[in-house]
RNA sequence: GGGUCGAUAGCUCAAUGGUAGAGCAGCGUCCUUUUAAGUCGUUGGUUGAGGGUUCGAAUCCCUCUCGACCCA
């Protein structure tokens, strides 16, 4: 024996591995360990009878999150998928050996224990342990139990740690699974199809945003990373698939922000003999029920307004041309010259390019000045026609189209069109917005119209800012599990 | 891209130009129904990186890295 050890008390890594060196020092490898079990936390904690003590055995395995060492006996927490579960150790009931190993484990470390199910003087269902294995050491410590973790790089860089010691980062991000199963069974019991449309594609089409561009190297040619699943999508409606639906990533090479991740999901959904007005239905019915059957509640609170959401009352609906009149207080908006609508932007406190055309000036005024305030659900109507070019123009109105974008939060939570299905319109449209870069318009789906596209309802659902919505989250970064950073230094 | 703020022990945070501290975690002790368990003791720092000012820098200045918020 060496008469001088090296001091690690204060370095848990160090403090660790040489435990961890210990154990395999005696034979144990708690890597090579297997252990069955036959309940989560939550569903074991249902399984004790109520009045019938130790009389339910239950094979539990999680991560020790709680220690409380009482000498010859340790009341410790593990945590699995369900949660937390308490467990219960005593010297005289797994024996000397047993009880000295457990006591050398740490937090963090994952365990298999099997035992009786009892209820404490205190009330807490908890598992009386009869025996354990040690099933993967943890060499790292956990963060600090009663704080968490709260550094926000460390948050999205680790989000395991952040999802272990941060019980609302949890719930939250658990959330958003549910929500997304519940979007696919309510749209599959209303007889829609789940469909799987390329992301890698030689024209990124459907939207006007800046593609990510990769590179093919046997065929020897670039893909761009699709920006939306609409033009696919609709190829579909034309093949007889009458109602689709993709739940995708999307890529856009844009800035990333509280509301932007460069890769986000977007939920598109087609029927076939709908419109626009068919969608607002869907769309209302599919929120509510979420609500209700998901988070249990109609009104969420809104954390940027103070306002309470109530997605249970009347949604208002509300054509755009209305709110621009209300918000410049001009009844003869679009009338006026450029000039007097710079100024007038201007005056609302707006920065306004003059290379801007006349529709982007107003929109500016909409997106900055009006969608903010839209708290309540709100459907905004009848777009100009330059702001989408897959749209059907509005009968009595040939400068709108038959759209809504369902406003929520002060967000565009859902666009929604009655889908262009002339070729003929639809390839004058595309030419006109492409303007001299003809090379980026998507003949092959010009083709699939020609074929003939069955009138159709169509909508685009952002299920990151759904999420963002429904669980109550400051940024999209809260509801997406690795959102994009810089690479770390 | 611009502005503001931030980075100190494993984690959460103090220390405003003069000896870098606390809580939790860790290490050692006591405790067989605890609930942020309690108890006594104790270790732990290249203050994000690099440069500068100063007798002296976590603190002031410059550059860089990463992050947050706002703006474009």
């Amino acid at each position: 024996m060496s008469d001088i050890l090296p001091d690690i008390s204060h370095d848990q890594h160090a403090v660790r591995r040489q435990k961890l060196a210990d154990l395999r020092a005696t034979g144990v490898d708690p890597f090579r360990a297997t252990f069955a079990t036959t309940h989560f936390s939550g569903d074991a904690v249902k399984a004790h009878v109520e009045g019938q003590d130790n009389t339910v055995t239950v094979a539990v395995a999680g991560r020790l999150v709680v220690i409380r060492d009482m000498g010859k006996s340790q009341f410790v927490k593990i945590l699995d998928q369900q949660g937390q579960i308490q467990l219960y150790v005593k010297k005289d009931v797994v024996g000397d050996d047993a009880y000295a190993g457990f006591k050398k484990l740490d937090l963090g470390d994952i365990i298999g224990a099997k035992g009786t199910l009892f209820k404490t003087k205190t009330g807490e269902i908890t598992v009386r342990i009869e025996s354990l294995v040690l099933l993967a050491k943890a060499l790292r410590p956990l963060p600090e139990k009663w704080h968490g973790l709260s550094d926000p790089e460390q948050v999205y860089r680790q989000r395991y740690l952040d999802v272990i010691v941060n019980p609302e980062s949890r719930t939250r991000l658990m959330l958003r699974p549910k929500i997304v199963s519940y979007i696919r069974r309510f749209l599959e019991d209303r007889k829609f199809i789940e469909v799987e449309t390329p992301v890698l594609e030689a024209t990124a089409g459907g939207a006007a945003a800046r593609p990510f561009v990769t590179h093919h190297n046997t065929l020897g040619v670039d893909f761009y990373l699709r920006i939306a699943t609409e033009l696919r999508l609709k190829r579909m409606l034309v093949g007889g698939f009458d109602r689709v639906f993709e739940i995708g990533r999307i890529f856009r090479n844009e800035g990333v922000s509280r509301r932007h991740n460069p890769e986000f999901t977007m939920l598109e959904v087609y029927e076939a003999y709908s419109d626009y007005r068919g969608m607002m239905t869907l769309i209302k019915d599919l929120l509510t029920t979420l609500c209700r059957d998901v988070l249990g509640t109609m009104k969420i609170k809104h954390a940027q307004s103070g306002q309470e959401i109530d997605f249970g009352g009347e949604w208002r609906e509300v054509r755009y041309k209305d709110l621009i009149k209300e918000a410049t207080g001009d009844a003869d908006w679009f009338a006026r010259p450029k000039a007097e609508k710079i100024a007038k932007a201007e005056a609302l406190g707006l920065g306004v390019n003059p290379a801007w055309e006349e529709f982007e000036i107003t929109n500016e005024i909409f997106s900055k000045k009006i969608e903010p305030t839209l708290i309540q659900p709100t459907f905004v109507t009848h777009l100009p026609k330059e702001l989408c070019p897959l749209a059907k123009i509005t009968l009595d109105d040939p400068t709108t189209i038959d759209v809504f974008e369902l406003t929520i939060g002060g967000m565009e939570i859902a666009p929604a069109y009655s889908e262009q299905n002339d070729p003929d319109v639809q390839r004058s449209m595309f030419e006109q917005q492409a303007g001299e870069e003809k090379q980026s318009i998507d003949y092959d789906f010009l083709l699939a119209l020609e074929h003939g596209m069955p009138p159709a309802g169509g909508m685009g659902v952002g299920i990151d800012r759904l999420c963002i919505l429904l669980t109550g989250a400051e940024s999209i970064r809260d509801v997406i599990l690795f959102p994009q950073l810089r690479p770390g230094a």
